[in-house]
Parts: structure tokens; C-alpha cells; sequence
DNA sequence: TAGACAGGAA
DNA sequence: TGAAATCCTGTCTA
């Protein structure tokens, strides 16, 4: 019988999306590759050094990569794979951090001697070693100075060396709140195996080297609710940053939801306020704030105003590069990062790895779908031709035009007035990128629109319609990607996107996947593509993000 | 003291 | 690659 995958020499493998057995492979390759292209008929995956690490330390060992890859490939795997497989997993965890008598001093533990003379040998690694008294060189580590904790694991993690840093963590000052067993609502509430199973393999239950990490949970999987277990489990301070205000406010809000916290008990430190407390929850964007290029970040010094014994980085692959430099100063505290995706745009996620901490758990996002936790999503790219009369314009544009032509293909306007015809009882939101297309939808649809300009009493009022069924479909701009506030829909059209970013796409998904409430019936998912046109290699892009998690998706075209 | 709004940043 | 949104600060008003 033909197996789905095709392991190949350069670390990539082919997954054949048509066999029977595909939903199978790609689960088992899932934690320890990366998705780089998914066309019709066959995904690419590759395997890299960070990835295969991530899976080490979710747990994952050499054998069990090598035959979640055997028991799906149908050619033998290069052997030349498998051994270097064995080596790179076998890297992780083979050089330490550990504590000395000295407690400004470190050793960085290095067991075989030549990576240590390859090490002595990089100016950039060598200026931060220092050889061990009375071994003449010849010990099997080397000292390190406490402040150059981060800066060595990032240097070591570019030439190839996973540190596994088991060096002490500070003990932040200690608070009391218990969990709710109901919510304010008078729900019950109780931790869902996964979430708090994250919470503890985090805690490390006492092991050393444990308490710092990432966590990786698909959005609607309630990664919130993660981080409060953790809290929960440390009684600490705890310093929380989120992307922007909205997220601040449901942190707030689920604190004081499933927790005994009260209002007090927690600050918020944004634009707005700048209230610190034992619980403070603060946005990156005020962290990187500062009144000109030159100057120094005046806010930087929040890390240092409590005694924070955790900091939780809410949506780490958006962390900004500014945050790096403060968190490689503060590798004593206990970090958790939480994430529905790994990849970062900018490629920083070796950063990630070193400074907050590589994955140490993650739940196949369609195990969480058959438990009912998050709704089944099915995803449709729909193709449509250009109109006649505009392919002359579309021919002679300039790239940049052209993708704007493509994006406000007027066809699109009909297309998408007919899936909202064909789901007539669901509540649909329409998502676009441009003001004057929206404005266009809305008037064919006779739907409220919401834009940045939208006032905020505008924008509750249509959203209480909505959420209470009175209106069925509503068409967004932007605003969808950063409302936290806004209800949640069970089919999702998106007319057009900005340029192929896969952080937009897991957003606007994330928009439809939370359940609904009693009732599972799936999500639909559509993708308007212009034919021919510029916009097909970057919708390729931000498909790659669903297929990434799992989800099929169905190529259709409209003939109008 | 709260809010509304303008302007800059990324 | 570009358009649109956000967040921050500072200033003005009541």
C-alpha cells in the first residue's frame, strides 16, 4: 500500500495530500517540521535544525522523528536524514547552563572537546568565555558572567548549539488568589486536561531548567486560561504582555472572571493607565515607546519595578525585536510564551527559542476539534476571472497596482453576496483590506460596515446586533485583526488581504473557530482570489497557514 | 479628571 | 511591494 509521504535528501518532505492516510501523516510530521508550500496536490515540509530542537524539548526524542517518518514514507528514508536527525536532537540538552559558588558566574557546560575548540575559535562566542581556573584549558566548560546569560544562548543557538539552561531561577515576591470552580457568570470552571497539562510540564514540578517556555495552542484553545494555571501554580508576581489594549482588557477581564482576584489586585500599564500591581498586564507597544530614535526606552524599567517571579509574553511570534534585548537581561525569572504558531515574519524565531523559551507543549489542533473545544473549520479558496474590461489596465499596471486591480476584482462583490445567500441562517462576517471595496459590499449586502473610523459607540451598537442574531452579516475592515471584542461568526469571507501574512490569516481563522455554543456545526472559511493575477502567490502564502495547522481547503472557481 | 482629538511611529 | 489600523503622548475643553 502507497504511503503519503516522500522523505527527501535536502530535509524536505512531500506530503500527498490525496491519500487516504495524509491526515495521519501529517499529524505525526506536525511537531518537528515546518510548513513551507501548500499547492493542490502535494505540501512540502521541511525539517531544520530549530524545528527538530522545538520537538526535543516538547519531549519528542531521535526515534520517535525517525519513525513517525518511516511508518508514513513510501520510499526508504536517505540514511544520511535519518543520521543527521540523530545528531541535531542529540545537541539538545548537551550543553548546560549551571549555577556556580559564585552567584555572578555561571557554567556553561560543554561535554566534547571539539565544540569547544570550535567555540573558542568564534570571536563573537570566544569574548564572552572564560577557561576554568587550573584546568589549563582543559575542563569540560567554560565560566560565564551572570549578565551574559541570554547573550550566550543566542550567540550559541546561531552557530548551531542549543543551550539547555538549568542555572537557578529568582523566586518573584509570592501572592495569594485561589481558582474559581464557576465563573462570575456562575458557569462551572474547571481547567481542560491540555491546558492544564501545559501549565505543569511549564512548572516543571520542581525539575530544574524548568519554568520557562513557550506553549503552542491554537487560537479559541484558551491560552489564557494557560497562563493562569501557571500563575496559579507559582503564587507570584507576575508581569503579562499582550499585543495591544483590547487584549490587556480580556486578560483583566478572565482574571477577575475565573479567579479570586478583585479589581485591585491587578494594574494595567498602557497609555491609559499605568497602575502597578502584584498582577500587572502591560501591551509591548508601551514597552518600546520612546519619544525619539535616540533615546532610551523610558518604560523599559517596568521589569524592574516589582519583584516579578513570571512574565508571560502573550502571542510571542509578535514580540518586537526591542523586547529581545530587555528579556536577554532578565534570564533569572520564570517566562512563558504563548503562541498559536512558531513562525515568526521576520525569521527571529531563534530568538524566541533562546530568550523566552523553546516549545515545551502543543496540542494537534485537530485533536482539540474532535473533543469540541474548537469549532471544524472547512476552507474554500474561491477563483475568479478578472473582468474583460479591466484586463488591458491589469496588463500595463505596475506591481503595486496590480495588486490592488486584483484585490478590488468587482466580480468579488457577486461572489461573496452568493456564499452569504448560500448560509442563510449563520452569522457571516466579511473581511476586507480596502475602504472603498468594504463600502461597496456593504451597500450590496445591506450590511453595517465597521472601519477604523467607526466611533466606539457606532461600533458596540452593531456588534450587540450581531452577537444577539438581529443582524446576520456585518463587513469589517482591518479592525478584525486587533478587535478582541468583536462576536464571534461561523462563516468568514475574505474578499482581500494585505501582503500573504500568515499572523492575518491566524487571526481572522481564529475569528471562527471559537465553539459555539451547543451547537457543533463547522466553520466555513472562504478566500476570494483573482485568476491570473499577482494576488495568487500570496494568497498561496496565507493558505499555508491553515494547511500549517491541518485544515484541508477546497479550490473552487465562480463562473458568476 | 475624563474625554476627544491631533500627530507621530512602525 | 502599500493601505489602513493601532497605540502612544500631549493638548485642549468642560
Amino acid at each position: 500500500m502507497p504511503q503519503p509521504l516522500i522523505v527527501q535528501g535536502d530535509n524536505t518532505i512531500l506530503l500527498d495530500v490525496h491519500d487516504e492516510e495524509a491526515d495521519r501523516a501529517r499529524s505525526a510530521i506536525a511537531p518537528f517540521t515546518e510548513l513551507e508550500k501548500s499547492p493542490e496536490h502535494f505540501h512540502t515540509y521541511r525539517i531544520t535544525p530549530l524545528s527538530l530542537w522545538n520537538a526535543a524539548s516538547a519531549g519528542l526524542d531521535a526515534e520517535s522523528v525517525v519513525s513517525a517518518l518511516s511508518e508514513n514514507s513510501r520510499f526508504p528514508i536517505p540514511p544520511h536524514i535519518q543520521s543527521s536527525i540523530r545528531e541535531l536532537i542529540s545537541r539538545y540538552g548537551k550543553l548546560r547552563l549551571e549555577a556556580t559558588d559564585d552567584e555572578y558566574t555561571l557554567r556553561l557546560i560543554v561535554p566534547d572537546e571539539t565544540i569547544r575548540q570550535e567555540l573558542r575559535s568564534r570571536p563573537a562566542i570566544a569574548k564572552l568565555l572564560r577557561e576554568e581556573d587550573g584546568t589549563d584549558g582543559d575542563g569540560d566548560g567554560f565560566l560565564i558572567s551572570l549578565v551574559d546569560r541570554g547573550t550566550v544562548k543566542q550567540e550559541l543557538i546561531h552557530v548551531g548549539y542549543p543551550v539547555d539552561d538549568k542555572a537557578p531561577l529568582l523566586e518573584g515576591d509570592p501572592i495569594e488568589f485561589e481558582l474559581r470552580s464557576e465563573t462570575l457568570g456562575g458557569k462551572p470552571f474547571d481547567l481542560r486536561n491540555y491546558q492544564n497539562e501545559a501549565a505543569r510540564i511549564f512548572y516543571g514540578e520542581g525539575k530544574p531548567g524548568a519554568g520557562y517556555g513557550t506553549v503552542v495552542l491554537p487560537c479559541g484553545a484558551g491560552k489564557t486560561v494557560v497562563g493562569m494555571a501557571a500563575m496559579d501554580l507559582l503564587k507570584t508576581s507576575t508581569l503579562i504582555l499582550t499585543t495591544n489594549v483590547a487584549a490587556v482588557h480580556q486578560w483583566v477581564d478572565e482574571l477577575l472572571d475565573k479567579t479570586d482576584l478583585t479589581a485591585d489586585d491587578i494594574g494595567e500599564y498602557t497609555g491609559g493607565s499605568k497602575r502597578i500591581r502584584s498582577i500587572t498586564v502591560a501591551t509591548y507597544q508601551i514597552l518600546v515607546w520612546r519619544p525619539d530614535r535616540d533615546s532610551v526606552f523610558p518604560h523599559f524599567d517596568l521589569f524592574r519595578k516589582r519583584r516579578w517571579g513570571l512574565i508571560i509574553y502573550d502571542e510571542v511570534h509578535l514580540l518586537p525585536a526591542p523586547i529581545f534585548r530587555v528579556t536577554a537581561e532578565i534570564q533569572a525569572i520564570r517566562r512563558l510564551g504563548l503562541t498559536a504558531t512558531l513562525i515568526r515574519e521576520d525569521g527571529r524565531e531563534q530568538d524566541v527559542f533562546s530568550l523566552v523559551g523553546p516549545k515545551r507543549y502543543d496540542v494537534p489542533w485537530k485533536e482539540l476539534e474532535q473533543k469540541g473545544w474548537i469549532a471544524e473549520a472547512v476552507c474554500y479558496e474561491i477563483r475568479l476571472d478578472m473582468p474583460r474590461e479591466l484586463r488591458t489596465e491589469y496588463a500595463v499596471a505596475d506591481k503595486r497596482r496590480k495588486f490592488r486591480l486584483a484585490s478590488e476584482n468587482p466580480r468579488k462583490i457577486e461572489a461573496a453576496f452568493q456564499i452569504v445567500e448560500n448560509h442563510p441562517e449563520e452569522a457571516v462576517m466579511v473581511i476586507g483590506q480596502y475602504l472603498n471595496q468594504l463600502d461597496d459590499l456593504a451597500e450590496r449586502l445591506d450590511a453595517p460596515i465597521i472601519t477604523g473610523k467607526t466611533p466606539n459607540a457606532k461600533r458596540e451598537e452593531i456588534y450587540a446586533a450581531f452577537r444577539s442574531g438581529e443582524i446576520k452579516v456585518i463587513v469589517v475592515s482591518k479592525v478584525a485583526n486587533f478587535a478582541i471584542d468583536l462576536p464571534d461568526a461561523s462563516v468568514a469571507v475574505q474578499v482581500s488581504g494585505s501582503f500573504g501574512s500568515r499572523q492575518e490569516e491566524a487571526q481572522r481563522l481564529g475569528r471562527i473557530l471559537r465553539p459555539k455554543h451547543g451547537q457543533f456545526h463547522n466553520s466555513h472559511f472562504y478566500t476570494l482570489v483573482s485568476n491570473q493575477t499577482v494576488e495568487e502567490q500570496f494568497a498561496a502564502n496565507r493558505q499555508k497557514f491553515l494547511t500549517e495547522q491541518g485544515y484541508a481547503y477546497h479550490i473552487e472557481h465562480w463562473e458568476g
